[in-house]
DNA sequence: GCAATCGGTTTTGTTCAACATTTCAGTTGA
DNA sequence: TCAACTGAAATGTTGAACAAAACCGATTGC
């Protein structure tokens, strides 16, 4: 009984979420109605709404007549969510001043990511590093933007719980945070929007190397 | 039986959306699931899927057992809109180039508002006008960006709705068009990135003082 | 007179069973 | 080998039904 205010659907919603993000279902995968529906203990209707909450944030794929598939985050995918980035976030540094709340997110993210990294406990380092980003989003100060963001980090997500991030391919990006919320911290916000440029260059070519190199030809 | 691929909530999402855009449906008012499934000649079921899609397009808002209702851009709504436009739009211009196939779009759209002011149609002109500025977000290549910014054209639309635009509203704009568009095929497209600024910059404020003039005070 | 409370009504949330339609896979036939 | 056909499985859609929540009005108590 822990529904307050939430819908069956939104509930199974975020079961199968948890599922996407934990890896249970990879990508491409198919979701068969009928086999879903008995499994969550939910009746198909009830399934199929949730399944559109899903398609809203990009994690879920519907096409007509086939059936529900776990996104697969094409390479052109990638690069067009990179793309973004680079306009969004980019712009949010330009538009950042002094005390925003979400400089402190951001210190907060680089604060967890150092920690995790002493624990060796590199998925953690990762959410830190997702956190941090959208700090910067939050900087712009627009409901709507954070939450066109929040998809394109899900988006990512899924991308990102296809190939098993090794700590390489997390454990520059702390020292560069860091670096970039220092330059925050000290008011230069246009070279912290070129450094972060550079830095969202570098992170696009890294994940799509590692993209390539296993398997990532769909 | 038009439908070639797509599925019925489709369908039906569309008429919705057509009588919203229609001014039909007007912000603020709750839609019974009964009485426009009737309506439309749909079951409960296939009305509550073209909902949820709706709903993803920022169109319907959902209130978990009190119903769905036709959004209502507030006032905050409609700054953050223009907040992201001049991010979104502005950096877009930016990374425009030669013969980008977009320019051609906008050059369109320049002579559809002309030709429109020619008939007095005013309908026509802010069609034409929201076709010019989807083409500058075309000009950033990517898809998802389209995608969002068609979001927020749609929730846009509903508040120009509200306030029936009139004449001293719109027209303005088709010379701006005109202006910027000749910039950009000049090739000056951080002058043209300024002069857009500017131009929502004032767009903002025209709308904004027509709304709170006319009772948006919700 | 006014506020809180109590029922009945309406509406949404959810399920179920059924059928139409489409897709898919395996078989048949040339 | 390949094309067309056939039947099974999955999705699309419907209508009815019931639970639970919200709404509305009347009653009750102060």
């Amino acid at each position: 009984m822990a529904d307050s205010s939430l819908t069956l659907a939104e509930v199974v919603a975020d079961r199968i979420r948890a599922r996407l993000t934990f890896g249970v279902l990879t990508p491409g995968q198919r979701l068969s109605e009928a086999a879903l529906a008995r499994d969550l203990g939910v009746s198909r209707n009830t399934l199929r709404e949730a399944f559109r909450l899903l398609t809203k944030d990009g994690l879920l794929e519907h096409k007509t007549n086939r059936g529900v598939f776990v996104a697969t985050p094409s390479m052109g995918a990638i690069i067009d969510i990179y793309h973004i980035r680079r306009i969004v976030e980019c712009q949010a540094l330009r538009m950042a001043h002094g005390r925003h709340p979400a400089v402190a997110r951001m210190a907060e993210a680089v604060a967890a990511a150092q920690a995790a990294q002493g624990h060796q406990d590199w998925r953690a380092v990762g959410n830190a590093n997702m956190d941090f980003h959208a700090a910067i989003v939050e900087l712009a100060d627009s409901p709507k933007l954070t939450a066109f963001y929040g998809n394109l980090a899900a988006e990512l997500r899924l991308a990102f719980g296809l190939l098993k991030l090794p700590r390489n391919l997390h454990e520059p990006y702390i020292g560069m945070n860091a670096d970039l919320l220092a330059t925050v911290q000290d008011g230069q916000y246009e070279t912290a929007a070129r450094q972060l440029d550079r830095y969202l260059s570098q992170s696009e070519r890294a994940v799509l190397a590692a993209l390539s190199g296993q398997g990532g030809g769909g």
